[in-house]
RNA sequence: GGGCUCGUGGUCUAGUGGUUAUGACGUCACCCUGACACGGUGAAGGUCACCGGUUCGAAUCCGGUCGAGCCCA
C-alpha cells in the first residue's frame, strides 16, 4: 500500500447530514423558492433569447390526474433545461374553466338541467363552484416543483381572456370566415347543443338490428334491416347495391314504408353494403353520415323526426313525444303487431357519442355558426409540415385528421358558462351586427353597442344568445401568452410561438384548432415544437376513470417518495410520447437513485474543494466520461428530450462514477489529494446541474448546503478543455478488471477490504495502476 | 373493412446491419468494505411477437401473419 496515502484522514463533517433523501425537505423548498422570486420570473433581457410555452391549462377538477401531473412535470423540465441553456423562459400557467364539465357539475349537484335556469343565476353558481377547486389544483402544481409563472395565472373564463377570444372572432369577422346555417349537425340530446366532429368519440354499443318487410308495389316484399326502426317515418329512399344480383329486378321500382305506407325509391348505389343485413338499406333524413350525404346526392327532401331535445317529433306519427330509445321500442312492437317484423338479432354497433356526457349523438337540423375550415387543408397541411414534431411520429395525428375533415367547425353552442358569441342582430331587418374588437361582449344581457342599423336605419336589435364551443377560447391560447394584441413587439419578436406541448389525446382538437386559428390570423404554423406526450394509465396499462376506481391521488404518492422520484419516474422510464403505466414501485424505485445521488454528494461534501490540482490518469478517464455525458445530454436536451439525460445520468453516476471512480480515488481524497478532490466535486457540479431540470428539489438542496446559491440559477456545464477523449477508451478494460478483483474476493468468501496478493494489474492499465492497487489493496 | 403507430427477460426500457442484446425495478445468494443495507458484489431469467426474404451477417432493412392502441369508414 502506498504509505503517502495510508495516513490519518483529513476529512471534514460531510455538509450533508441525513444518510437518506428525504421527501419532507421537498416541501421546505417549495417556500424557499417562493421566497425568491426571481428564481423562475420572467424578465426578458436584449442579450437572451425568449423561449415561450403554451402551457395547457388544466381543466379544474376535484383532484389532478396523477398522469397529467406527471406531464406537467416534463414540461416543467423543458423549462427548466431552457433556463440553463441561458434563455428567458416564459412558462405561464392558465386554468381552463369555461366549459360544459363545471356545467355538468353544477346540473348534477342541484339536479336541475341547465334549460331550466336563470341564466344569470346558473352563470353566478358555475363561477362559485369552478373558484372553490382551483385552489388545490395551484398547491400541487408547486408541490410538484412546477416553476411557472404562478404570479400571473390565467383564467380563460376572465373578463380579459374571454373579450380576447372574442376579439380575434371580431378580427377575423370582416374576413367573411364565419357563416350561419341551417343544416343537419352533430346533435347532444343532453347537452342541447350542435357539437363538432372533434366533440364526438366512438363506442361499440349492444344495439338491436331490426328486420323488416317493406312491400313492393308489384308485390311481394323486401326484406330490409336496421339499427333505427325509429325513423321510417322519415324514410325517403331504399338503397342496394348496384352490382348484388339479388335486387337487379327492383332499380327504378318502389317500396312501401312499413306502418307509415309512403311510397320511396328504391335506387341503385355502390354505398349499400351487400354483406351487411339483407342487402338493402333504407335511406332516412339524418340517421347517419350516410343517410346525410345520400339525402344531399339524390337530393331527397328531409323530414324531422327528431328535435333538440331528443325526442320524436309531430312526422313521426304515434310515436310522437316519445325519447329516441322509447320511440325504438314502440316501434319495434308496432312492427310485430303489424306483422312486418321478421325478427330482431343482437349486434354491436359503433355508435357516436358526445364526448362530454356519452349521450348518443342525433343529426339534428339546426341553425348554427360555422367557421370555415375545409378549404384551408392543403395550407392545414403545410403547417402541419412545418412544425417540429417530438416525437416525430406523431405529426401523422395531426395530418390524419386535417385528412378526415368532412364539415366546416360549428362553433356556436347553447350553453351558458362559456365566451359569448359577440353579435347583435337588427331587429327589423335581421341584419347581422359585429361590434368592434377589446372589449368583452355579453349580448343576451348588455345593450346593443350601436345606435342604428347601417342597413335600414332601425334603432332596435337582439343579442345573439349562443356561446362559443369552448375550443374557439382554447385555439387562441397560444396568441394570447405570444400577447397578440397586447403587446407587439413582444408578439412580433416571439411568434411562432417556441413550444406546445400537449397529450396525444387532444391533437385533434387543441392544437389542429390553434394551427387553424394561427394560419387565419398570421397564414404561418403556431410553433416552432410541439411536445406530444401519452397518457397515464394504471399499473395493468388501463385508462384511469373513476367508474374503474383504479385513479392514483398524485398527493399521497408525492408525500411519500417525494415529487423528484415521480419526476424522474416521468423522464426515465416512459417511453417519449407514448401512453405510460404508472407504478408505484418503480416510482420507489426512482426515489433510490436521489438516495444515492444524495450519499454520493453526502460523500464528496466531506472534502473541500481545492482549486484545481494536478490531474492523475485516473481522473482525466472520469473527467473524459463526464464530458462526454455532458455533450449527450446537451444534445438531448435541446431536443426535448428528457429520457436520455436522465438515463445517462442515473448510468454515470450509479454504474460509472461511484462503484469505480469514487472507489479508486477514495484513497487520494482522503489524503488531501488535490487533484482527487477538484474531480470529485467536478463530477458532481456537473451532475447536479445535468439533473437539476428532471429533479429539480434534491438537486437544489444538495448545491444550496454543499456550494451555496441555487443550483437553478446555473447555467448547463460545458465540456472540460485539456481532457483527451481518449482516456475513454479504457472504460471497458477499468469495469472488467475492478469486476474481476471482486468477483474473485467473493469467490474465496473474503470481504472487499481485505488485502489482495498476487495479482498484478494489466499492462494496459498499468497508468492507472496506484489508484486500482490502492482501490483493491492490491499487494 | 381501410389508414397510422407500436410489439425486446415478470415489469419498464436501451440498442436502427457486425463479436457472448443495455440498464433499471422485482427475484435469489453472499457481504454492515471509513457516502449510502432505500447499500455492495454476484447469480438466475430473453427463440429481441410469429413466418419468410435481402445480406457474408438482422432485434435492427423488406414482405406477410398475429396481437395492442389510436384515427377513419
Amino acid at each position: 500500500m502506498d504509505p503517502g496515502f495510508s495516513t490519518v484522514p483529513s476529512m471534514g463533517d460531510p455538509r450533508l447530514k441525513e444518510t437518506r433523501w428525504d421527501p419532507a425537505l421537498e416541501a421546505a423548498l417549495v417556500e424557499t423558492w417562493r421566497s425568491e422570486p426571481e428564481l423562475y420570473g420572467f424578465r426578458p433581457d436584449p442579450a437572451k433569447p425568449v423561449y415561450v410555452i403554451d402551457t395547457p391549462p388544466p381543466y379544474p377538477s376535484g383532484s389532478w390526474h396523477i398522469g397529467a401531473v406527471m406531464a406537467y412535470s416534463t414540461i416543467d423540465m423543458i423549462a427548466r433545461a431552457q433556463r440553463m441553456f441561458g434563455r428567458a423562459v416564459l412558462f405561464p400557467f392558465g386554468l381552463d374553466r369555461n366549459g360544459i364539465n363545471i356545467e355538468r357539475t353544477v346540473e348534477k349537484k342541484t339536479k336541475k338541467p341547465l334549460h331550466t335556469w336563470d341564466r344569470e343565476a346558473f352563470i353566478e353558481a358555475c363561477r362559485k363552484e369552478i373558484q372553490a377547486i382551483g385552489q388545490g389544483m395551484l398547491d400541487l402544481a408547486w408541490r410538484t416543483g412546477l416553476s411557472a409563472d404562478f404570479d400571473h395565472v390565467y383564467y380563460t373564463d376572465s373578463d380579459e381572456y374571454r373579450a380576447f377570444s372574442q376579439a380575434v372572432f371580431l378580427e377575423l369577422w370582416p374576413r367573411g370566415l364565419f357563416y350561419r346555417g341551417e343544416r343537419p349537425t352533430f346533435w347532444c340530446a343532453y347537452c342541447e347543443t350542435p357539437l363538432a366532429e372533434a366533440d364526438i368519440e366512438y363506442e361499440e354499443r349492444a344495439s338491436k338490428l331490426v328486420w323488416m318487410k317493406f312491400a313492393l308495389g308489384s308485390g311481394g316484399h323486401v326484406p330490409i334491416a336496421t339499427t333505427r326502426p325509429e325513423l321510417l317515418a322519415a324514410c325517403r329512399a331504399v338503397i342496394v347495391h348496384p352490382d348484388d344480383d339479388r335486387f337487379a329486378a327492383l332499380h327504378g321500382k318502389t317500396a312501401r314504408v312499413p306502418l307509415y305506407g309512403h311510397e320511396v325509391p328504391i335506387v341503385a348505389h355502390p354505398m349499400a353494403k351487400p354483406d351487411f343485413g339483407s342487402g338493402a338499406a333504407m335511406i332516412c333524413s339524418y340517421g347517419d353520415m350516410v343517410d346525410l350525404q345520400l339525402f344531399r346526392e339524390l337530393r331527397l327532401d328531409p323530414v324531422k323526426a327528431i328535435d333538440e331535445r331528443g325526442r320524436m317529433t309531430e312526422a313521426a306519427g304515434s310515436l310522437k313525444g316519445l325519447t329516441v330509445e322509447k320511440a325504438r321500442q314502440r316501434a319495434i312492437e308496432d312492427l310485430e303487431s303489424a306483422g312486418l317484423l321478421e325478427r330482431t338479432e343482437p349486434i354491436q354497433h359503433k355508435t357516436p357519442l358526445c364526448s362530454r356526457s356519452a349521450t348518443p349523438i342525433e343529426f339534428v337540423s339546426s341553425d348554427a355558426w360555422y367557421m370555415r375550415q375545409l378549404e384551408f387543408r392543403d395550407e392545414l397541411r403545410r403547417l402541419a409540415r412545418e412544425m417540429e414534431f417530438q416525437p416525430a411520429r406523431h405529426r401523422q395525428l395531426l395530418l390524419d385528421w386535417i385528412d378526415s375533415l368532412t364539415i366546416d367547425w360549428p362553433i356556436s353552442r347553447r350553453r351558458y358558462y362559456h365566451t359569448e358569441i359577440p353579435l347583435w342582430y337588427c331587429k327589423a331587418c335581421g341584419e347581422v351586427l359585429a361590434p368592434p374588437p377589446g372589449k368583452y361582449y355579453r349580448p343576451w344581457k348588455d345593450p346593443a353597442p350601436f345606435d342604428r342599423c347601417p342597413k335600414c336605419g332601425s334603432a332596435e336589435f337582439v343579442g345573439e344568445d349562443r356561446v362559443f364551443d369552448t375550443w374557439m377560447d382554447s385555439s387562441v391560447s397560444n396568441l394570447f401568452v405570444t400577447r397578440y394584441r397586447t403587446d407587439p413587439a413582444f408578439f412580433e419578436a416571439n411568434f411562432p410561438t417556441s413550444l406546445r406541448p400537449q397529450g396525444r389525446e387532444i391533437v385533434r382538437t387543441w392544437l389542429y384548432y390553434s394551427t387553424l386559428k394561427s394560419l387565419v390570423v398570421r397564414g404561418t404554423r403556431p410553433f416552432r415544437n410541439v411536445f406530444i406526450h401519452g397518457l397515464g394509465l394504471d399499473a395493468r396499462g388501463r385508462a384511469m376513470h373513476r367508474t374503474h376506481g383504479n385513479v392514483i391521488d398524485p398527493w399521497p404518492l408525492i408525500e411519500k417518495h417525494g415529487a423528484d422520484a415521480l419526476r424522474f419516474f416521468a423522464a426515465s422510464e416512459t417511453n417519449p410520447g407514448d401512453d405510460f403505466r404508472i407504478s408505484e414501485a418503480k416510482i420507489g424505485g426512482a426515489g433510490k437513485f436521489i438516495t444515492k445521488l444524495w450519499n454520493v454528494a453526502r460523500f464528496i461534501s466531506s472534502f473541500d474543494e481545492p482549486p484545481a490540482g494536478k490531474l492523475l490518469p485516473t481522473d482525466e478517464w472520469i473527467l473524459a466520461e463526464l464530458n462526454h455525458l455532458i455533450e449527450e445530454s446537451r444534445g438531448a436536451y435541446g431536443e426535448l428530450n428528457l429520457f436520455l439525460p436522465s438515463n445517462r445520468c442515473r448510468e454515470f453516476l450509479w454504474n460509472l462514477f461511484a462503484p469505480h471512480y469514487v472507489e479508486m480515488v477514495k484513497a487520494r481524497g482522503y489524503a488531501g489529494d488535490p487533484g482527487a478532490r477538484w474531480t470529485l466535486h467536478t463530477c458532481l457540479r456537473g451532475l447536479l446541474r445535468l439533473l437539476a431540470p428532471v429533479i429539480p428539489f434534491s438537486t437544489d438542496r444538495i448545491w444550496r448546503s454543499v456550494y451555496g446559491g441555487s443550483v437553478h440559477a446555473e447555467l448547463f456545464p460545458r465540456p472540460l478543455d485539456g481532457i483527451p477523449a481518449a482516456r475513454r477508451e479504457a472504460t471497458d478494460a477499468i469495469l472488467a478488471f475492478n469486476s474481476e478483483i471482486w468477483k474473485a474476493k467473493r469467490d474465496r468468501g473474503a470481504s472487499l477490504n481485505v488485502e489482495w496478493p498476487g495479482v498484478a494489474v494489466p499492462a494496459a492499465l498499468e497508468q492507472y495502476g496506484p489508484d486500482l492497487r490502492r482501490m483493491h489493496r492490491l499487494v
